[in-house]
RNA sequence: GGCGACGUAGCCAAGUGGUAAGGCAGAGCUCUGCAAAAGCUCCAUCAUGGGUUCGAUUCCCAUCGUCGCCUCCA
């Protein structure tokens, strides 16, 4: 089967064709960096993450740029929202911007999510942006009032395509400020002008001012990626008038296409005083930033929580939801070191190898659903399958041989590591310990001898005190394996 | 009010015109010196009411409920 993707333009599945055949030029909208991230944004950018790592899994040569927002954004009160952090933190706009920017990457780091190609900003493509505007007043597109520039909606019939809206025309009137300057309420700013004291302005044919919000994300894409390209993300709540905007744009200026492909998250929710799930968000609070999340759960679990709903479905977040997300992914790490520790001592044979076409079986479920709109949900069931048919095998009298048991390591860090990123290279507690590890065998040995003796008193003591100090043990019939808590 | 999405077991969550993946939790069993881990078994008729159909959870309509967007948000 061929690589679906449920296309918001349109909103039906269809086959994925890019434009280039084996080639993938992608857009997603990055967050605005003036302050720390939390897990809603990390829903979004790990759902980026899987579809471009499947996607190169899948062959493509994909070309993934994502931006970053520092200017442009402003807050209800026409207050651009880096300058009040730098405000009220007495440091520079720009300071604000490396310094989030910064930490924006060490938690998408953290979380295994692999950089973007290209991660532009706003600030550093002002001519850019200018070109634009000037090319859509020349086409008609958009007028200059005081020093500011406005898109004009109603030259361009299909804006709204993506969000079905239509352009309220009886609504005149009801909007504050700025509404005098705009021919239209629907009408958004392509440049706004800058009143003195506003830090962040630079040059432009209309004066000293600084870019609306939307159309650094038109510029930069069609710098990077062309006029037209292949797919652009983000998350559900920027369809209106976030991307519509970027539509109405890029299309009127390029005179091409924008994207061929939208693709929008689901939004993270967060159960409220009377348990009924609110999207989290900045202004309202209830956020758990990446950083506390990580404190709590190793990355891996994030991104199993995370993988467990569809990308486009929205995804509740508690503590139930986490707790089931890290005892799932706990069984299946306990296959995937259990194969790796079975290797240790596995010998050249050919045993077990008869479960070859589970393996291939779970390929098969894993990219069937993974083909299905990136049905992560769906991939994660193939593994679990998958980890119980791991854990019969080695838990057989058999000893499975080296060739079986590379196999299976293979295809756990393949589809597991490599596309999901929820199965690490190197388990924790691995041979980067290795005097840790020697010592942990030693008792081990001295366990074993008072089990044989039968002086449980003391086996008992040796595993409760490693208990303690983190380290589980579990006998089995060979031996006794160790993991780190 | 407009636009969009959704309502599947205790919880989370896929999916299909022919009686429903997977995970967590729970119960029983096996294995074990005891544990731990693992495995096996059990646990839903898909919000409600109509309609289309040989047959619907899956299609259509209505109702109820929830969420998102419409103003800043990934």
């Amino acid at each position: 089967m061929t690589l679906q993707i449920f296309n918001v333009l349109g909103r039906e599945k269809q086959p994925f064709e890019p434009l280039e055949p084996g080639k993938v030029n992608m857009y997603v909208c990055g967050p605005t960096v003036y302050d720390y991230s939390h897990v809603g944004h990390a829903k979004t950018y790990v759902s980026f993450d899987v579809v471009v790592r499947y996607l190169r899994f899948s062959g493509y040569d994909v070309l993934y740029v994502q931006n970053l927002t520092d200017v442009g954004h402003l807050l209800d009160d026409g207050e651009d929202r880096i300058l009040k952090k730098a405000r009220q933190s007495a440091s520079t706009p720009m300071q604000v911007v490396e310094t989030y920017a910064r930490e924006y990457f060490a938690d998408m780091d953290a979380l295994g999510v692999l950089r973007p190609d290209i991660s532009p900003r706003a600030s550093g493509h002002i001519p850019e942006q200018i070109s634009m505007i000037e090319a859509l007043i020349e086409k008609g597109k958009a007028y200059a009032v005081n020093g500011s520039v406005y898109f004009d909606v109603r030259s361009y019939p299909e804006y709204g395509k993506l969000s079905n809206r239509r352009i309220e025309e009886q609504q005149a009137g009801s909007r504050e400020l700025v509404q005098d300057e705009k021919r239209h309420p629907d009408d958004f700013a392509l440049w706004k002008r800058a009143e003195p004291e506003h830090i962040l302005q630079w040059e432009s044919p209309w004066g000293m001012g600084f870019p609306g919000w939307h159309i650094e994300c038109s510029a930069m894409a069609r710098k990077y990626l062309g006029d037209t390209f292949d797919i652009h993300g983000g998350g559900v709540d920027n369809i209106f008038p976030h991307n519509e905007c970027e539509i109405a744009q890029s299309e009127c200026a390029n005179e091409a296409d924008f994207a061929r492909y939208w693709m929008l998250v689901g939004s993270l929710m967060v159960p409220d005083a009377d348990g009924i799930p609110v999207k989290m968000s900045k202004s309202l609070g209830n956020f758990v930033t990446i950083k506390d999340a990580l404190q709590r759960q190793q990355p891996q679990v994030i991104r199993t929580l995370i993988l467990t709903s569809h990308y486009r479905s929205p995804l509740t977040f508690s503590d139930d939801s986490f707790d089931s997300a890290k005892n799932g992914w706990d069984r299946l790490m306990g296959a995937v070191r259990l194969t790796r520790e079975s290797l240790r001592f596995a010998e050249g044979n050919d045993q077990g190898n008869g479960f070859e076409p589970v393996l291939a079986q779970t390929r098969q479920k894993f990219t069937e659903a993974m083909d299905d709109d990136f049905n992560a949900p769906g991939a994660l069931a193939a593994l679990y399958e998958l980890t119980r048919e791991v854990n019969t095998l080695l838990n057989a009298d058999v000893k499975p041989g080296k060739a079986i048991l590379e196999a299976i390591d293979q295809t756990y860090r393949e589809l597991g590591g490599q596309v999901l990123g929820i199965v690490p290279d190197a388990l924790p507690g691995g041979a980067n310990a290795e005097r840790e590890e020697k010592l942990i065998r030693l008792l081990i040995a001295m366990r074993a001898e008072a089990r044989k003796n039968k002086e449980f008193a003391q086996a008992d003591r040796l595993r409760d005190e490693l208990a303690s100090a983190g380290v589980l043990l579990e006998d089995r019939p060979d031996g006794t394996i160790w993991r780190i808590e």
